[in-house]
This record gives C-alpha cells, structure tokens and sequence, in this order.
DNA sequence: TAATTTTTATATGTATGACATACCACAAAT
DNA sequence: ATTTGTGGTATGTCATACATATAAAAATTA
C-alpha cells in the first residue's frame, strides 16, 4: 500500500477527448446546411418558413432565425420581407468586402494580398492578348494619355486605378474582376502610405505607357516582365 | 381646364429616388460597423455587452444581436460564451468555404474558377523560383515518383492534387494556398465528370515530371508554359 | 368584361421579459 | 501554495405579442 502510494501514478488522459460544445445554434445550422445541400433546391427555390423549421426541429423560433441569420449573412439565402426566404446563388466572393479593414488586417495578410495581386495581374497576361479588342486599346490609350498629361498626383493615382482595373475587366473573366474590386481598397489603404512617395523618380505612366505598347505589339512574356518590374517597385517597400 | 385635359403631362420621376428600405438591423449593423472602425479596436479588445449597446442605440437587445450576429458570421467578433465579445482578426477567406456548393454555382461562375486557378499557377511561377528549397523539390520527387509508379486512376488523382497543392505550399504565400484549398473541392466535381476521361492519352505525371524538372533547372517562363498547356487541357473541356 | 381599388391573410421583423448556464474571479479550504 | 467551492455576469435560448410590407383575393368602378 506504501508503495503504491510513493509510486503515484499520474494517469494519462489520452484516451479523453473534449466534449463537443456547439450551441444549439450551431447544431441548428449543420441540420439546416444538410437539409439544403440534399433537398434538390434551385436557386429562387422558396425554403419552409421560420415556425415551420422551428417545429420540425423541435426548437424555437429565435434559434431558427439566428441561424437562418447566417446564411442571409453568407448570402446563400434571401428574405423577401413578409413574404418568405427563397435559395440563392451562393455568391464566393460577396462578403469579402465586408470584412476588409485595412485597422484590423495583420501586416502578414497584407503583403500576402499584395503578393496575390502580383500573382493575379502576371497570370492573366495570356488572357489579355486573347481578348483584348481594339477598342479595350483604345481605352486604355486615353487613359495613359490623360495620365501622362497630368502632373497632379492624385489624378496619377486615379489614371493607375484606372488603368489596372481595366486590364482586368479586358481579362473577360468577372471573378477575377470583382476580386480585384474587392482588393482595392487595401491597396488604396497602403497607398496612402507608401505608394505616392517615390512617383516622382518612378511615375507609373512609364510603365502603363510600356505595358501598353507591350500588350498592343508585344508578348506575353515581354508584359509579364514589364508588369513584375512595375509592381515590384510597390512590393518591395512592404 | 379642358385643354389640360386634354394635354394630360406625365409628370417626370427623375427625381425621385426610391425610398431606402433598410431594416432596424441594417441600420443598427452600419452603426456598429463605423463604431468598430472609428473606435481604434484592436484584436483581442472587448466590444460593448448586448444590453449596453442596445440601450445606447436605443434599440431592443434582439435586434442588436442580430447584427452581432452578422459580425459573427464574417468573423469580424468572437463571442466568449457568457462573457462578452472580443474582435478578432478578419480572415478574407473565412466564409467562402462555407458558402461553395457546386449545386448551386452556376456554370458560368464555375468556368471563371477554373481559369482563376489558370491565373494563379501561372502567375505563382515567379515565386516558386524565388522560394523552392531543396527539400520542396525533393518532396515533389517523391510525388512524381509515386505517381509514375502508379497506374491507377483514383491514385493519378490524388497524386495530382497533391503535386499541385505542393506548388502553392512552395509559393510561401499562406493566403494563396488556403484560396486554393478552399477552391480544391470545385475542382475535384467537376473532375469527376470531365477530368479522369482521358487520362490515358495524356498522363497528368508527363506534365507533372516536366514541370518538375523545369521547375529544377529551368526558367519561370519554361514553367508557365508547361504549366499552361498542362492545365488547358482540361479548361477546354468545360 | 377589364381595370382599378380595397381588403385580407401571411411571414418576417422587432420588442419585451424571463430563465438557463458556462465562465471567470474571488473566497475558502486543504 | 494549490486545489476546491461559490457567486455574479453576459450570452444563449425560449415564449409571446404585435407591427407591417407584401401578394393574392375580393370588391368596386368604368
């Protein structure tokens, strides 16, 4: 008995696993996720209203609701007021932009955004030259003109914002676009911080009037190149 | 008076706008918003318990919860059961695995997904060259190795997978890998219909072997077009 | 009969009040 | 000093009531 008492055996808890702690919302959402994803719905496909998923899950009406709240949230439902709530076209991008405050972003995420835009804006290169029109040129011709007449820098800033988001609505392809959309607004954020220093030594209607004549007459190697260049030059004050 | 009749002018409407048609939510979730913004949270700060900010909006503490709710939802706050609510760092990318059902999605949507992800490994070229380490390199050996080895299709296709998600992992850039994480399960439906076809005539590891050794001892250009040819070919598919 | 207006039923939106309960902080006990 | 007990508190859940916008049905008008 001394013995076992010196010995002391601390037991291991291994074989013990945290007890699951979802609200009853939580669990109200899984059911209602499930009963979405198997009940064959079609977007505009009106769902049971609130007291009757209230009932069929045995749980109030408030609960229902706050879960129902989330999807709304997530855009994967609508609710015609008064009138019932009906399917959606779930929307992957929609509450991006909700979410973005620049406050709040951690400077690691940042780079990583401004990183991805480099990404984005090198791989549609190839999509550019297969869709570009001549009247996409065209509009990007001003826009380069109207920059290079400027000396101000806040119109440079705007011709830039212009110029760029052009290449993506040229790229053909809306989720690209609305994605860029939604980024903007950092790189507005930081441009306020880092961007207008140096514009003078380096003004971006150099490089715009180069990626122009590059995507006009050039390949898409040559702009892939010329576009790195240009946005590195932000990139490395990161 | 007869000739008024008569003359009968539809009086314009132009300047008139509807009537914005926002709920007590809508609004107390805006109010809310500008408070988080202004208000110089940070991560980890504690907001307002419901029943404080329900008075001070003068509001009923249910529809402030819905709002909360809604922050909730998008990860802007953090509610600690039974003692209050934090904010919490945003995470652009929360939500969107929550919402992406292929049912739903529709082809359109899908087809822009796909060149997305077109976009994003082409465009990650840059950064695979500037990041690969030896044992990255080794690791992609090994997946190449295994998948050469193999000749069964469901193997071809998680070997495929994991070739590609090493690519984003070598990227070093965390948000671009977690995006094609979460765009991962698109792919593997519309796989299931369209890719595992014709895996015979062109075996994804020739492609994957070539990129690899590109990836070695070749140019990021060399590696776009590989990587280009590889991917279109099931792009032109959809 | 067709067009317009009025009425009515309905589902969501909002409010109030109540209670359960998990968590933290602090006190008590070993 | 460490563990155990205790209580206050904020969120989570529920029941109930009523407001109201909407669409469909009914009534009215031309």
């Amino acid at each position: 008995m001394q013995l076992a008492a010196v010995e002391k055996k601390t037991p291991t808890l291994e074989k013990l696993y945290p007890i699951e702690n979802q609200t009853q919302v939580d669990k109200i959402e899984i059911s209602l996720q499930e009963y979405f994803r198997n009940g064959d719905f079609q977007p505009g496909d009106p769902i049971p209203k609130e007291l009757e998923l209230a009932k069929a899950l045995g749980v109030s009406r408030t609960s229902v609701r706050e879960a129902l709240s989330r999807f709304k949230t997530l855009g994967i439902i609508e609710s015609r007021k008064n009138r019932g709530m009906i399917i959606t076209h779930p929307d992957i991008l929609y509450n991006m932009e909700r979410v973005i405050d620049l406050q709040l972003l951690d400077k690691g995420t940042i780079k990583d955004i401004f990183e991805l835009r480099l990404v984005l804006e090198i791989g549609i290169a190839d999509l550019l030259f297969l869709r570009k029109t001549d009247s996409d040129l065209k509009i990007l011709e001003e826009i380069v003109e109207k920059d290079e007449k400027s000396n101000n820098n806040d119109e440079h800033k705007k011709y830039d914002v212009e110029f760029h988001s052009m290449l993506y609505k040229i790229s053909g392809n809306q989720t690209i676009q609305r994605f860029q959309n939604i980024l903007l607004p950092i790189f507005d954020g930081i441009d306020k911080n880092l961007y207008t220093i140096n514009i003078e030594e380096t003004p971006g209607y150099v490089y715009h009037r180069g990626l122009l004549n590059t995507l006009k007459e050039g390949t898409p190697e040559e702009f892939r190149n010329k576009m790195r260049s240009h946005l590195m030059q932000y990139f490395n004050k990161l």
